[in-house]
DNA sequence: CGCTTTTGACCCGCGC
DNA sequence: GCGCGGGTCAAAAGCG
């Protein structure tokens, strides 16, 4: 800090100067075990330096003993000052991000969406078959070497779809409509397990490694099978190995859990805390609306809600992109949306006491630090 | 005891 | 026909 010119600026005082106390004038020192000691070396320090008027120290001439306490304060009232400025700096900087962030969100989203109704609509087009194939994978679990059995199945549908549309499964067969559908769901980099909480129970059946990924793909049944014929595929992302990639086939018939503590977790060691999913088909929108310990942001409702749940589940979308969902994803985009999108992340943050705690401890340690004065009641 | 996970074996389609 | 690789089965083990 440049002392020389907080002191003229803040105190108004210079170097050499005297004060004036409670009617006497006190002669003012700096002493080195002190913090205006280091002040004074400062100051000594530009004198060496400059020739300047207001720079000529000497140990007598500077008095400041008597005033030390109100140094020490006005120091700290510069120092919050400062604080106060960078935190509104970032705080700025942040909200900018917020914007871009969402501004990118939505052009991606509408984009996806127009992928998906010209995609929707060649598969009306082309194929009887009603796979649904939605897959902008960045984490695709590369090439396979069978072909469709249908010949007009799409040919730029996923290898993993492809399969699942064109297969004669072995086991109950996936009766009429297969829907398929990826999640893609953040993990800590340290959990290993394989489990995406999406309300749900399931039943693991098996377990491959597979040739293009090192990670092993665990294999789902529903665990009301075979009524339910759901399966689900769940494996690390190529890419990212934080990323868990689940594959849905099929539909479930039945509500998802009320309290969807994740059974398959349940009957699992591992836990999967702080995931959050990112799906981009859902089979059950609703399947991802209750529970607890998890925020839930659904866009395909205009005004959802941030509920408690173990994961975060963004749901951006819903099973085929039928009108009334665009209609419902452009309002989703408005301004207003935005909006309430901010307030919700800022009343989050603001109401959760872990984060207002935090914050107060990290401002007090900051502030308190330099001083070690006996002001931590007023946190 | 019932349910789930684990894991090796088996099935099946595809490429060569 | 054989080998490869993904998907599934089913016995064994684990767990509450």
């Amino acid at each position: 800090m440049d002392y020389s010119a907080w002191l003229s600026t803040s105190l108004d005082l210079k170097v050499g100067s005297n004060l004036t106390i409670n009617g006497s004038t006190s002669t003012l020192r700096l002493f080195d075990d002190s913090p205006v000691g280091i002040l004074k070396k400062e100051l000594q320090s530009i004198t060496a330096t400059t020739s300047s008027d207001h720079a000529q120290v000497s140990s007598s001439s500077i008095t400041i003993k008597d005033e030390f306490p109100k140094v020490a304060a006005a120091e700290a009232s510069a120092l919050l000052a400062e604080e106060l400025s960078r935190v509104s700096a970032e705080n700025k900087k942040l909200t900018e991000m917020l914007v871009v962030v969402c501004e990118k969100y939505n052009s991606l989203r509408t984009q996806m969406v127009d992928f998906m109704g010209k995609k929707n609509d060649q598969n009306n087009n082309n194929n009887e078959n009603n796979c649904v194939e939605i897959n902008h994978s960045t984490a695709s679990s590369g090439s396979k070497k069978r072909k469709s059995a249908d010949s007009t199945t799409n040919n730029s549908s996923s290898d993993e779809e492809h399969d699942s549309c064109a297969k004669k499964s072995k086991g109950e067969p996936i009766s009429g409509v297969t829907k398929i559908s990826k999640a893609y769901v953040k993990t800590e980099a340290a959990d290993t397990s394989l489990i995406v909480k999406d309300g749900y129970q399931w039943r693991k059946y098996g377990q491959k490694v597979t040739r293009d990924n090192p990670s092993p793909r665990a294999y789902f049944k529903c665990s009301f099978a075979p009524s339910c014929p759901v399966k689900k595929k769940v494996q690390r992302s190529l890419e990212d190995q934080s990323i868990l990639v689940a594959t849905y086939e099929g539909e479930h018939n039945h509500p998802p859990l009320s309290q969807p503590q994740d059974m398959s977790a349940a009957s699992t060691p591992a836990t999967g805390a702080n995931r959050r999913v990112v799906s981009n088909n859902t089979l059950n929108s609703s399947s991802s609306s209750s529970g607890q310990g998890t925020i839930i942001l659904d866009l395909t409702k205009p005004r959802s809600v941030l509920v408690p749940h173990p994961t975060t589940i963004v749901d951006t979308s819903s099973k085929v992109p039928t009108t009334s969902n665009q209609q419902q994803r452009i309002n989703n985009s408005s301004p207003e949306f935005q909006k309430f999108l901010v307030e919700q992340m800022a009343s989050s943050l603001t109401k959760d006491p872990t984060f207002t705690a935090a914050l107060a401890a990290a401002i007090s340690g900051r502030f308190m630090q330099p001083q070690q004065h006996n002001s931590k009641d007023k946190w």
